[in-house]
DNA sequence: CATACTGTACACATACAGTATATACAGTCA
DNA sequence: TGACTGTATATACTGTATGTGTACAGTATG
């Protein structure tokens, strides 16, 4: 399990924490039953608070993402291949909504905004 | 000049300020030279304080959108429609691309993110 | 000139979120 | 038993957002 987080994005770490898990096991990086680092061993790796750790967790306990056994550690939960793309898509169709409101109040179209999509898409695929 | 603002968005209020005049500069609802509302008297209006308004206007003018007048006001600036489209376009490319990343990283293909695009560019339609 | 507007610039205070340290309790396993 | 694991709680520090209050400076008008 490798975690990249900084201090200097402007993301909380416990968000850093829960978006790099949760796209490993959406992903299927992770798989069903995969034990995650325990919140002690994590905290101690990145140097941060283990209740900071303990956090980001929660969250994806909240979403159903990962469960504990007390004892014994965190588990990523056992997710079929369409919940995961379902669950990822809502997300995205979440965060997306109020961009996308607030991109035709200032007066965009919806070809402005495809455009902006497709050159995003285009930049990503040099990366 | 009529604004909406809310305590329970989870956006601040500084921040509901600055889109929403945002919106209507780039969208060209507010012309050049048009005047806004003072600091103050927004403030009273809207019964906030003066200096969460005059951040909001400190935003605007970082951005180029607005300019003050010492003793005179707040004024809307000079900006070509091309100017103002890229200047929308840019900041929804912006606010885009960490969230298409996170898509990416979370197992989703371009197709299922123009999946999601759609559905909620034609969800648009009925309000 | 006096008054009432305008923006600008502080000093403080309060609330909350994020982060941290520390302690204690409970379950698991070699 | 000892060394792990998760769970829970108390306390504290920091930064951001928000607020009140005060003071100063430029503009407009009667």
């Amino acid at each position: 399990m490798i975690l990249s987080l900084t201090d200097l994005s402007g993301e909380s770490l416990q968000s850093q924490i829960a978006r790099q898990i949760r796209a490993k096991v959406l992903a299927g990086e992770l798989g069903a039953d995969d034990a995650l680092p325990s919140i002690r061993g994590l905290a101690r790796d990145q140097h941060i608070s283990v209740i900071t750790v303990q956090r980001a967790y929660e969250a994806l306990e909240r979403d159903g993402l990962i469960h504990s056994r007390r004892g014994k550690g965190f588990f990523v939960s056992e997710l079929s291949k369409e919940t995961k793309k379902e669950m990822a898509k809502g997300r995205l169709a979440e965060k997306l909504a109020p961009q996308l409101k607030a991109a035709v109040a200032e007066g965009l179209s919806a070809d402005d905004i495809s455009d902006v999509l497709s050159s995003l898409m285009n930049d990503r695929k040099g990366n």
